[in-house]
DNA sequence: AACCGCCTCAACCGCGGCATC
DNA sequence: CGATGCCGCGGTTGAGGCGGT
């Protein structure tokens, strides 16, 4: 026996929605914010299920969303957080506030797998016929260095890769007036949390490098800004006692703060969206669960290494291989 | 102009995790 | 402590767009 279906089947709408859906799902949210969305078909009116309504609100309709033409430096962080996570989507989204987990996917499968199993095959033509087949796209180098199991979802790292393929994307056109309505919202929202929280939170350990690292790469990625927020609140908490944030995880993420201080630029945190404070709660609760659970899964996960171990080799042997790619391959 | 095949991406499906009862 | 319900995630699908013939 399987699970029941999440809603009821009949007089459940499916397929594209309709500007008018949007509106209405959009209107709600606005008044009663997002969540609760067993709720949310009821109240509303709205004949799909609450999956879809879900759905809707966090791939299509949510404020901050940046949708099609990926830059450069974001196909780049793609490339290097689907190497260190594999096909955690939501984790990578993560890192990428202003894309959905969804749009990454699709863009991982429609446009970033076909490049790197193109540039694989470019770089090691006699490995590259059935690498793609198990998802794995690291040199051959790496597995000839390293016996180690990894999990299946690695790929080659290339955060400096540069693709010159332009992207057009077409969209339903209820986007502009949803847009719009959104714009409206957020213009009527408060400011955002990042300002604000950092200088509420200002460390006043100014010896302690870690705190200090993470709050530079804090104001940037959302989900180390819960981390950071975590770890100041257990050192207050433990003044002077033990430090409640784990070496491996400060490991993981100041190299991975390291790897990217060099990458973010101005024009990335300039970017970030604007968020309203119920927006910026939600996200942040977001994160906490994406955090706790990618912990979780890191300590269960014995198969894979570490992520600094991952990251280690991914700077310190592999970081050329981008420039490699580039000269290699013409399709770059 | 019509057909065909490929590509893209919004949306769906099913499962696992977690909270609550 | 098991049952139940909800949420979120990752994999997959299919409609529509687009280019080639």
């Amino acid at each position: 026996m399987g699970r029941p279906p999440c809603c009821d089947k009949v007089g459940i709408k499916k397929g594209p929605w309709t500007p008018e859906e949007d509106i209405i799902l959009v209107s709600y949210i606005q008044e009663h914010g997002p969540g609760n969305w067993r709720s949310v078909p009821t109240n509303t009116g709205l004949s799909r299920c609450s999956k879809s309504c879900r759905l809707r609100w966090t791939n299509y309709l949510r404020p901050g969303i940046k949708r099609g033409n990926f830059t450069p430096h974001e196909e780049g962080m793609i490339i290097h957080l689907q190497a260190l996570l594999g096909n955690k989507w939501a984790a990578i989204a993560s890192y990428l506030p202003q894309r959905t987990d969804n749009d990454i996917k699709n863009y991982w499968n429609t446009h970033l797998k076909k490049k790197l199993k193109k540039f694989q095959a470019a770089l090691d033509p006699h490995s590259a016929s059935d690498s793609t087949t198990s998802g794995q796209y690291l040199p051959k180098s790496f597995n000839d260095r390293r016996s180690l199991d990894m999990s299946s979802n690695n790929n080659n790292h290339a955060s400096s890769l540069r693709l010159n393929q332009s992207q057009s994307s077409t969209y339903a056109s209820s986007t502009e007036n949803i847009s719009r309505l959104l714009e409206g919202w957020m213009r009527s929202s408060p400011k955002p949390l990042k300002g604000s929280q950092d200088e509420d939170l200002q460390s006043n350990d100014d010896n302690n490098m870690e705190s200090t690292k993470l709050e530079k790469c804090a104001s940037v990625v959302p989900a180390l800004n819960n981390l950071h927020l975590q770890h100041k609140k257990n050192k207050d908490d433990h003044e002077g006692g033990v430090d409640m944030v784990s070496h491996e995880e400060f490991d993981s993420i100041l190299s991975f703060e390291n790897l990217n201080n060099a990458a973010w630029d101005k024009s990335t945190c300039d970017s970030m969206p604007e968020k309203s404070s119920e927006a910026a709660a939600d996200e942040s609760a977001h994160d906490d669960e994406r955090i706790n659970r990618q912990k979780s899964e890191n300590n269960n996960n014995n198969s894979a290494p570490p992520l600094s171990f991952l990251e280690k080799w991914l700077l310190d042997e592999n970081v050329g291989h981008a420039e490699e790619m580039m000269e290699l391959s013409p399709m770059f």
